[in-house]
RNA sequence: CGGGGUGUAGCGCAGCUUGGUAGCGUGCCACGUUCGGGACGUGGAGGUCGCAGGUUCGAAUCCUGUCACCCCGACCA
């Protein structure tokens, strides 16, 4: 350590919050270089390149082919699938000295599709297995915490190639073990949820989130049965339908002051007109309609109206999942002047639909089932409608998953209550389909000779994030420990006393032995630095096995410590290297 | 996108109200002492005060703009 390019810190960085984030700067692993942007030191790049050795390792075990793609890349090809479009504000793009488009990618579908195409033509190619490991670009609004949102990231992106539906779920299905070795294998805790596909497209996808509450992605988890889900892709159990005759008509009532569903339900509760005969009235009995707008790729906007019961907000995140690429932008008193038919905190069905007077689009939450019926507004200031049944007196354009997942409400598949944590994605896997084939033209001839259009998937694993994930789940009052085969170092060798001391030429020579045997050695050979500095640096960098030649080397000891328990053991100078070939070995 | 906070030496911060030679702690360099849990003494190096304009005899400080970072929010009927 005395001349590797190292320098650790002994206060946090004033703008780093996250665990990962504060102790990967701390101890000198990584520099922040640009917004979203960081430099690998020395030690970083030892792990780096550790997590990325493994992700490599498992994806040849599995039979997958690495290739190299240009990051760099000409807009032609996004065109092609739209995405040049729908990506919007989140792709670098830039222009070469002619003037022409480019972008930095933010994924490979698109390069994948045509190398594919120029090189292969028939099923009997197929299936087909390729990754590349390559750095990432992303305009990301918002870079943040470290690691784990940045701009320019490096990420691990396979895809796959076959010629029918089976093939592709089985090469879904190899991935996703593949996927679950590389975990296991990088000491990640990890959950898969069912997803939804976003800007990537296709139909079935789920993601690898490990369970961290820095995360930024919210999921459930049944507490019975295996059902897992990020929140964006729950799709509620609908109640039965309700059969409609003989149920109460719907009335317009007065309820002055009733902005919002509290004092709505509060003011019928009170009142003997209004009160429900057999209990009190609930937020969950009002319906809430929200407007929203749709920002388009193109730039258009489209006014939306989404019913949710009142005692749900709405998930804007869910929305955009369900209704990607376009974006969700907020209702403003503008769009309210130019549909004075929308009373604001008064919306009802009534002035909702394709089929009513704003013509504006309506959507509800699949808890509004035929039959069932509502509190809601009734379009004018101060007042509410009750009994407001769906399927008689109105019908919305369709259905949308937008209100607010609750902890406890019931698992889609037992029934059981969910529990929602959050998580940080480190791995997604999609059957995208045929979308970028057919806009690209990737076809094979099949055994008839016909003509048929490739079924693709696609998988991602964050390399960079991998890195911050893991560093997040390991971390402790003192700083890191890293797993084994990730750690810079098997062994982190201090030593203590003077620069004369007995215990600095024991330490180089038991370095040089235990390389010898085979073990990565991280020598605290610094002279005039205090025991106590190299002791909380030790702590702080993560080799998950401290060795201190100090005191005990006048008795012919050394101690052992293990970074996690803290457990220490003196051993014979002796047998000190086969004891350490034995701990770094289990 | 909106609100708030911050930006001064590698790191953590003060100075700004009330304009007048840029400071503290830590880290770094030299020498000496110390040497198992962030030692001590003496002497030193290190900063276009985020950037750009403006006001002024004079700007880290006042004004305008801009960039970056951190936090909170984004519809609440």
């Amino acid at each position: 350590m005395s001349t590797l390019f190292l320098r650790t810190l002994r206060e946090d960085p004033s703008d780093a919050e996250v665990a990962s984030h504060r102790l990967l700067v701390r101890g000198g692993y990584i520099r922040r270089a640009a917004p979203g942007g960081y430099t690998w030191l020395p030690l970083g790049w030892i792990v780096y390149r550790n997590v990325e050795r493994i992700v490599r390792e498992e994806m040849d075990a599995a039979g997958f082919q690495e290739v190299h793609f240009p990051a760099l890349l000409p807009r032609e090809a996004y065109e092609a699938t739209n995405r040049w479009t729908e990506y919007g504000d989140n792709l670098f793009r830039l222009q070469d000295r002619r003037g022409n488009d480019f972008l930095l990618a933010p994924t490979h579908e698109e390069m994948f599709t045509l190398l594919v195409k120029d090189l292969y033509s028939s099923y009997k190619d197929l299936p087909l297995h390729i990754y590349q490991i390559q750095t990432k670009y992303r305009d990301e609004a918002r870079p943040r915490a470290g690691l784990l949102r940045g701009r320019e990231f490096v990420m691990k992106d396979s895809y796959s190639f076959d010629i029918d539906d089976d093939g592709l779920r089985r090469s879904y299905e190899q991935h996703r073990q593949a996927y679950i070795k590389t975990f296991e294998r990088l000491k990640l805790p990890f959950v898969i949820v069912s997803a939804v596909s976003g800007a990537m497209g296709g139909s079935a996808s789920e993601e690898f989130l490990a369970p961290i509450d820095v995360g930024e992605d919210t999921f459930v988890r049944c507490t019975t049965c295996d059902y897992a889900a990020n929140t964006e892709a729950v799709q509620v159990r609908p109640p039965a339908a309700i059969e409609l005759d003989g149920l109460m008509p719907a009335r317009v009532e007065d309820t002055p002051d009733t902005p919002t569903i509290q004092t709505l339900v509060d003011l019928m509760n009170g009142r003997d007109d209004l009160r429900h005969p057999a209990r009190d009235w609930t937020a969950a009995d009002t319906l809430k309609n929200v407007v929203v707008k749709l920002k388009h790729p193109d730039g258009t906007f489209e006014p939306l109206a989404i019913g949710v019961p009142g005692d749900r907000e709405v998930d804007l995140k869910r929305v955009e999942a369900q209704l990607g690429p376009a974006e969700v932008v907020a209702f403003e008193a503008e769009d309210f002047a130019k549909n004075p038919a929308l009373v604001k905190g008064y919306i009802g069905p009534g002035a909702l639909g394709e089929n009513n007077s704003t013509g504006i689009r309506y959507l509800v939450d699949p808890r509004v089932v035929s039959g069932s019926a509502w509190i809601t507004g009734a379009d004018q200031p101060g007042r509410h409608v009750m009994h407001l049944t769906m399927g008689r007196d109105f019908t919305p354009d369709g259905l949308i998953e937008a209100a607010e997942i609750h902890h406890g409400d019931p698992c889609p598949k037992c029934a059981s209550a969910l529990q929602i944590a959050r998580g940080i994605e480190i791995g997604h896997i999609f059957q995208l389909g045929r979308r970028y084939a057919a806009a690209l033209g990737l076809t094979v001839l099949d055994q008839n000779g016909k003509s048929q259009v490739v079924t693709m998937g696609s998988y991602g694993i964050g390399v960079s994030r991998a890195v911050a994930s893991i560093a997040e789940t390991v971390v402790d009052d003192k700083g890191l420990c890293w797993p084994r085969e990730i750690s810079p170092a098997d062994v982190h060798i201090v030593i203590t006393g003077k620069p004369t001391d007995p215990t600095f030429a024991a330490s180089e020579e038991l370095a040089a032995s235990l390389e010898a045997a085979g073990l990565r050695i991280l020598l605290d050979d610094r002279k005039g630095v205090s025991p106590g500095i190299k002791f909380n640096d030790a702590e702080l960098l993560g080799v998950p096995t401290i060795v201190v030649v100090g005191k005990g080397l006048a008795n012919g000891t050394i101690e052992v410590k293990d970074r996690k328990s803290g457990d220490r053991v003196d051993v014979a100078v002796d047998e000190i290297v086969a004891h350490l070939v034995e701990v770094c070995r289990s």
